[in-house]
DNA sequence: AATGAATGAGACTTCATTCAT
DNA sequence: CATGAATGAAGTCTCATTCAT
């Protein structure tokens, strides 16, 4: 009553105390989304129960997202986000190796980006389709796909494949589902199972490109 | 009378449908839930939507069904019945060609049964984990990678991989997501376009097999 | 089709037969209804179980009772009818005898009555509510409460007590309470134990009535 | 965190209704379980019902009962406490009240008890079997048995029953039985035919118990 | 902003009853 | 008459979302 009376230099901390604030409900909410899909899966994370978890009442849930979907995405792009910041610098480095060694960090890199956090990944593989659009993922392809068919165009003299477009499809496809099916569906996977794979999956294009 | 009090899983349909009119009602039924599947998605199937769609009451929905998940468990099995009826000929007829022709058989089949009905692949492929078990799409890729682990076995003096246990994976797993991938999600493709794949994505499998 | 035409005598056996045949099912279907009632309970009798059990199709069922109030009921008036007709003939009895012995007489065919079908009787006693009238219920206490006064008013001059409607009712109450707690509750009660409840419960209400 | 996921008996309420709202919801909600009981009976008293009566939506209802059987149950349970409340007090006084006061005492209550909501108990003595576990009216009736067990014991030089077990039980349900049927199934009943009800009954009792 | 009580459409399912065969 | 497939009103319950405090 009497607080509101109370004079604050301009630069309000107050405000920025807010935002700080805000920012620590919003990934809350998003962490506990998360851990919901992943431990009880897409029916059990209800809003109600999500905001529970989150430790905030479910009025704030909507205070910082407009629906359920929303959150959803978030996670997804949350996600996309890790995968990225871990990908990225080692796709840069693959750019500038040589066939072969760039193919096995592709597929190295893959590997890894499907260790990020499996459960969750798995997860919304199944049930990204169902949260509207499903963009964001077909973003991540599609940026991944350019990348490697830009690789592709300057390797073109080394190359044994007409179409580069094609090419990359079928690389990138492969790729994909090869450390997508072995990390997820093998949870735990020794690791010289999986450099045995790494070993294959690589062999694999790099014949397909070159023979 | 001790009968009745038998549970069964609720995946499983309720009655045999012995008379004609019960199996033109559960025919409609189960049809009616495929096609709400592909136009509208797996959120729009709703029981009472679903008896709609089929003509039919929710009674009878229920008479012969004992839950909205053993419908779409109906779904997928005809889905998968009608699969292998188209497959399991060919596959016989590739278990006798020479490797290369035999993997172009693969390839060929496995566009041809994607083109079955593509959309619906789609949502089940993307929705059969809520459903249940899905013990009979595992079931299902079970069979295909045990019958062609054993061709490999067969066929070992040709080949170039020590482990054929991982060659089959590799093989199967591509053969699956290209031929997937390719058909739905360029849903109409030009019959060059799908030929260049068939050529080579059998190149690929064969190149690793044998080099 | 060309049955309709064939001659019948006109004292029709068919006819009979079909009576037989009748009250053959009518009587599966009281009885399935009463083992319904007494292994699972009213919810769990459903016409198109009780049909089922009866061995008789629900369109049956519909032929012979308009409703399930009507199939339950049913039960009742066969359950009273039994009761009655073992009940009947010792109450005659007791109305010859002096006014111990005939309380002894009322007590024992009450325990005996209790136990005709102890189950039944209970759930009949705790459901009949919910079903429209319990008219057949309040007639076989009126009935009841009918004798006993009679008797009372022959036997007035040895009595105690000054309003025989509220004595009847006293007595009455007590022995149905006492004979329906004790057979219900301690389903399985040891002969003692009963002659035990016998004798007091007797001298509960003898001494009632005459000191 | 793991308190969400502990299963409470589906009869139990829900939340304890901190605020004064929800418990105005809560109250609300059980009136109209009571008030439609005793109208209309247990077959019309549904969720919807419920919840439109007590001018809520059923989303509310399920908010503090997690269902139709735990509503029921909050409306027995209030009985009881109103019905112990009456009771206990008077209950106390009889216990140093010379035999043929405390009976009388003993019988009034009774007749007291039921008089607080007749319609009431006698839809709940009829319906209580359906409503999950009974205990809590159980729970009472051993209350009362076992405190008038007690009293015999320490009157027992007055009496000339020898197993006081049977005489406690044929006392409560004599007293119970009477005083139940007395009240409800003469709904208005002058005071004086009462009076001579309590006279007698209590004559029944302490006759029994003495000679 | 936060809270959490309240909302109500809508999902799933049952079952007494009807009716075509 | 028998059969059993079909009906659909009605019941229970959930959950995304709103709104008064």
């Amino acid at each position: 009553m009497a607080r509101q009376n109370v004079r604050r230099p301009l630069t309000n901390p107050r405000k920025e105390a807010a935002q700080e604030r805000s920012r620590a409900t919003v990934d809350a909410l998003v962490d506990a989304t998360a851990r919901i899909l992943v431990r009880e899966g897409f029916d059990k994370a209800s809003t109600n129960r999500i905001a529970e978890v989150a430790g905030v009442s479910v009025g704030s849930l909507y205070q910082y997202f407009p629906s359920k979907e929303a959150l959803v995405a978030a996670v997804i792009e949350r996600h996309q986000r890790e995968t990225m910041r871990i990908v990225r610098g080692e796709l840069a480095r693959a750019a500038n190796q040589p066939l072969e060694q760039a193919m096995r960090t592709l597929v190295t890199v893959a590997v890894k980006a499907h260790r990020i956090d499996p459960k969750l990944h798995r997860v919304l593989a199944e049930q990204i389709p169902r949260v509207g659009k499903l963009e964001k993922v077909e973003t991540f392809s599609r940026e991944n796909y350019a990348l490697f068919r830009a690789y592709l165009e300057r390797h073109r003299a080394e190359l044994r494949v007409a179409d580069l477009a094609l090419a990359a499809f079928i690389c990138v496809t492969s790729i994909e589902a090869l450390t997508h099916t072995a990390v997820l569906h093998n949870e735990i996977v020794a690791v010289e199972a999986m450099e045995a794979l790494i070993d294959d999956a690589t062999r694999l294009v790099v014949g397909y490109l070159t023979n």
